[in-house]
DNA sequence: ATGGTAGCCTTGCTA
């Protein structure tokens, strides 16, 4: 089973994009964040038609993740738990076939020093809860999704000129260890050991030709699903595309049980 | 050289 995560930054925006990665590739999950739009007006209809499933939280304007996926989705969680309050769009989980999957948008958290930091950490403290919860069921499960969370100096450009950064920073990388550390595997450097190989990068200054990039969407497994991880790649061809989203999309294949 | 882009609606905010 194929699942990738894609970051799009609105899907009306990106229909054509995805439309068309969808149709050149075949993901069997495909968990998107940022489609900034309520669930009512997610374009389901058009994903329907390629044979996808849709499964979406969403909000005006900011936020919003959803699943696309060929098999129908079952005991379907939208919201994150451990803060009833909380109302921004940025967590979907669902059963695929014997496989858990969790569509992730972390807080960015910046600037640091705002109540946006201390939301990212309480946010990100409610996350590994949560993957507590998950590990007790022993099943396969891969939480994917925009991390908003560089994992080491290899995942930056420009480790020094980010060190403060919300990304970046040790606080960050601390609480983002603390989740994965419970046993998680990171599909994609499982295969790929090289530093500065990226999954995002700034429509400004240039940053995409010169591959000034971040990484910072992944794929925490299982272990139920790292024992059947196949391959895990970060596919760049749509950043470079017309109109592209920020961030390209980035899968793993999980083998049969 | 103190910049730059994209998307949304809030013509500022978020990233």
């Amino acid at each position: 089973m194929r699942i990738a995560t894609w970051n799009v930054n609105s899907i009306k925006a990106r229909l054509p994009n995805v439309l068309e990665w969808i149709a050149k590739t075949s993901p069997d999950v495909l968990c998107l964040q940022e489609t900034k739009c309520q669930a009512h007006d997610f374009p389901a209809l058009e994903f329907q038609s390629l044979g996808y499933q849709v499964e979406v939280i969403g909000q005006k304007s900011y936020n919003g993740v959803a699943i696309l996926s060929k098999e129908k989705a079952r005991d379907v969680m939208a919201g994150l738990p451990g803060d009833d309050l909380d109302e921004q769009a940025r967590y979907i989980e669902a059963t695929f076939g014997d496989i858990r999957v969790a569509s992730i948008y972390l807080p960015n958290g910046n600037p640091v020093g705002t109540e946006k930091y201390p939301y990212k950490l309480r946010w990100m403290e409610r996350l590994r809860l949560r993957t507590l919860d998950l590990l007790a069921s022993e099943q396969a499960f891969v939480l994917a999704g925009d991390y908003n969370i560089c994992p080491t100096d290899d995942d930056v450009y420009d480790p020094v000129g980010w060190r403060e950064d919300a990304l970046c920073r040790q606080e960050s990388r601390d609480a983002f260890r603390s989740i994965v550390h419970l046993g998680l595997t990171d599909a994609f450097r499982v295969f790929h050991a090289e530093p500065h190989l990226y999954s995002f990068w700034d429509y400004q200054a240039g940053a995409w030709p010169k591959d000034n990039g971040l990484r910072i969407d992944h794929l925490l497994l299982s272990p139920q699903a790292a024992d059947r991880l196949m391959g895990a790649e970060i596919d760049k061809g749509p950043r470079g595309q017309e109109r592209a989203s920020d961030h390209t999309p980035v899968w793993c294949e999980i083998g049969p049980a």
